[in-house]
DNA sequence: GGCCAGGGTAGAA
DNA sequence: TTCTACCATGGC
């Protein structure tokens, strides 16, 4: 992949893997838009529309910079996926899903966004997410900024209960009021993965899983491997048994893809859930 | 109309 | 430490 900086963004070029259906379907983010013809995403208070241009891609933004590191642009996949040839899987996996990439989230949104995916559709947790957004992020040009923790926390656990949130709406509330609070999300960097996935679990709403899905996308981990329902569905494909926990199916699985196994985590599932 | 979703919490065993 | 009941909502 070439890549070339311009004054609206980024223009690439033979882009093997870079496809933004692949990129932003595969539930890593949520605030994503289908307008036909191109794509938008909106990280923060950042947006970006995802242009063909005949076998160019045009990223269009006002922050190049910010949207080389959200793409994770520096990174070769196909390396990656060279390197995960001839794992369990992954022949199938990494051809049906080879535009994918792992995005350099923010981390609060991230912390935020996968509190409300627990147990839940992504169409609704996009909705959820949006009303999130339109009713406390500040209005920019077309669109609305992911709200900070501040904004979070000034509001109460009805607030995000009439947003649709359901059960969920009681974690939002003391979760943002914790980060607020000074929960140091920026201090999350300096641990291993496993010291960090405990110490996110102390937040109110996020469990394990939530909790290495915060790793991958947040902190670009790629020692942790997010268990939920598909996953279990690919770990009964692949050693061929079902109904053990998620604490053992995450060790079976990162035992088998190791220091690829976030990258690994994201071809199965998308190439399970379609 | 029932099933299920990128699960977590609190309490019991 | 691990197992279970319970949880709100709405897309399909």
């Amino acid at each position: 992949m070439i890549k070339e900086f311009v004054l609206d963004g980024i223009v690439l070029y033979e882009a093997k893997h870079f496809d933004a259906k692949d990129i932003l379907t595969c539930g890593q983010v949520f605030r994503y838009f289908d307008n036909g013809s191109h794509y938008s995403v909106i990280s923060l208070d950042k947006k970006c529309d995802i242009v063909k241009e005949g076998d160019k891609i045009r990223l269009v933004t006002d922050d190049g910079e910010y949207f080389n590191r959200y793409f994770d642009l520096d990174v070769s996949y196909g390396a990656v996926i060279e390197r995960l040839k001839g794992l369990p899987f992954m022949e199938e996996a990494t051809e049906n899903g080879k535009g994918i990439r792992i995005l350099k989230q923010d981390p609060f949104e991230t912390v935020v966004s996968f509190i409300i995916s627990a147990n839940n559709h992504i169409p609704r947790i996009k909705g959820i997410i949006e009303r999130l957004c339109v009713s406390l992020g500040e209005k920019k040009d077309g669109y609305y900024a992911f709200p900070t923790a501040e904004r979070l926390a000034g509001v109460d656990a009805k607030f995000y209960s009439d947003l649709g949130a359901g059960y969920r709406a009681e974690y939002l509330a003391r979760t943002a009021a914790d980060i607020a609070g000074g929960f140091p999300l920026d201090k999350i960097n300096e641990l291993d993965s496993e010291s960090a996935n405990k110490k996110l679990c102390t937040l109110i709403g996020v469990g394990p899983k939530v909790a290495d899905c915060i790793l991958l996308f947040g902190y670009a981990r790629q020692d942790v491997f997010p268990v939920d329902t598909w996953i279990k569905k690919v770990y009964a494909d692949i050693f061929s048994e079902g109904a053990r926990s998620p604490k053992e199916i995450r060790r079976a699985l990162i035992a088998t893809y190791g220091e690829l196994s976030g990258y690994a985590q994201q071809y199965l599932f998308y190439n399970k859930r379609g």
